[in-house]
DNA sequence: ACGGCGCCGATTGTATACACTAGCGCGCTA
DNA sequence: TAGCGCGCTAGTGTATACAATCGGCGCCGT
């Protein structure tokens, strides 16, 4: 992160995540040469990256606003993870190697020390989030397609700045850590198809847990329970 | 398309596309200021544009250069294409309206008509290209997921640019015509697996026509027989 | 002769000045 | 008073000057 370009782009993507920039907020680029202390040039680069991995909106001669996500827009993402997610697992489970299946396994049994542990609970969650992801990306690059890799990245990150991971409870942790137990399973079992299926449920159940998945006509905006 | 940055990008774009600029190819952002005849800020928006939708690689104080597709890149494209559009074609099947079923069936019929008359082989490929494109849309739109229109937006585009389009034979055409032939039944009998079904075929086919798909080791750079 | 150090040119990264566009408010007119 | 048009201004788009960086080449020391 050495460049102009990506500490502004990193500047204001953790604002964004902070809700320093809240969703729909005018991202104008003379602030942001204030905020990031760069520059318009690199700041303008940041915007373009932004708007290209779907963080904000830009209209010609209008300026960027930080996008917000609608309720309609989660089940759409959270569908796409799961037919992804689940794709890659199936893979993984015909390609894994060993050393990566020791390498979630131990990743798992990291959390289950977490779990038993006692760290307040937000430490808790945010060690375990790390892990989670430690998982995931096993998983992916265990598929064999880097091209899944970054677009499984993607939505992740889109997922993010959606602000869904502040609400994982620990409940909800638990079943996760569940899920991936047996995913572990379904891949050390070579099965692809149960992979697959035990990742699409996996993936599934945290749209779940996050909110009202938009009824018959889902409200515009996603409210947030945080 | 009337400002510079936009220039710059369809400019550049489309010389990868006719191999002005060929593969591994290294664009010197001076040089390019000469070809697009705009400066070099434009020039460099229009080279992380083109960065974020995988056509040209930049290193950072090493320029950029026009990305080269191996053999296994070109099976993986096809395969998450198979994927994303056979889950598309599925979703539409449950969704999609009468006047948008009348469109494809439109479509079909130019078709019909454009390898049944008596124009140049290039150009009825070249229509037929066209027509295709609005189909696979159709479809993609049909399936109400804005995402998803995106990211196979995003792969057909890599695989053109990957310069798999100019491969097609009559021979190749008239089968491809037949599936979507196939395809419109499918969503006119609302049969989301056989939509699916027939739509994996498609590609599937399609990525079997090009080239011999990477082997036990692939080699590293697709042949093109141009 | 060979290895390392440092300079130099080429190229990209950054800052800033200038140009253009769009949106808004004021005033003029009917 | 309502409607239209003009000009102002905030903000983005573009050009260009300047700074930093990388790689290669040659010189010097051993």
């Amino acid at each position: 992160m050495a460049n102009a370009a990506d500490r502004a782009y990193q500047t204001i993507r953790a604002a964004i995540l902070d809700r320093t920039f809240p969703p729909d907020a005018r991202l104008k680029e003379a602030e942001l040469v204030a905020f990031c202390g760069v520059s318009r040039t690199p700041v303008r680069e940041a915007l373009r990256r932004l708007a290209a991995e779907d963080f904000v909106r830009i209209q010609r001669n209008q300026g960027a606003e930080v996008k917000s996500w609608s309720s309609d827009d989660l089940d759409d993402l959270f569908s796409l993870r799961a037919l992804l997610e689940g794709h890659a697992a199936g893979r993984a489970a015909q390609r894994i190697r060993q050393s990566d299946l020791a390498r979630i396994a131990s990743a798992i049994a990291d959390m289950d020390a977490v779990l038993a542990g006692r760290a307040p609970q937000a430490d808790k969650i945010a060690e375990f989030l790390r892990l989670n992801r430690v998982v995931h990306e096993a998983v992916w690059r265990a598929s064999g397609s880097e091209r899944l890799v970054s677009m499984l990245g993607r939505l992740v990150e889109q997922a993010l700045m959606a602000h869904t991971a502040q609400q994982f409870s620990l409940a909800r942790v638990a079943q996760s850590h569940h899920h991936h137990q047996e995913l572990l399973r379904a891949l050390e079992a070579r099965d692809d198809a149960w992979a697959e299926a035990i990742m699409r449920s996996h993936i599934r159940a945290a749209r779940q847990a996050l909110e009202p998945p938009a009824g018959p006509h889902g409200g515009p905006h996603g409210g947030r329970a945080e």
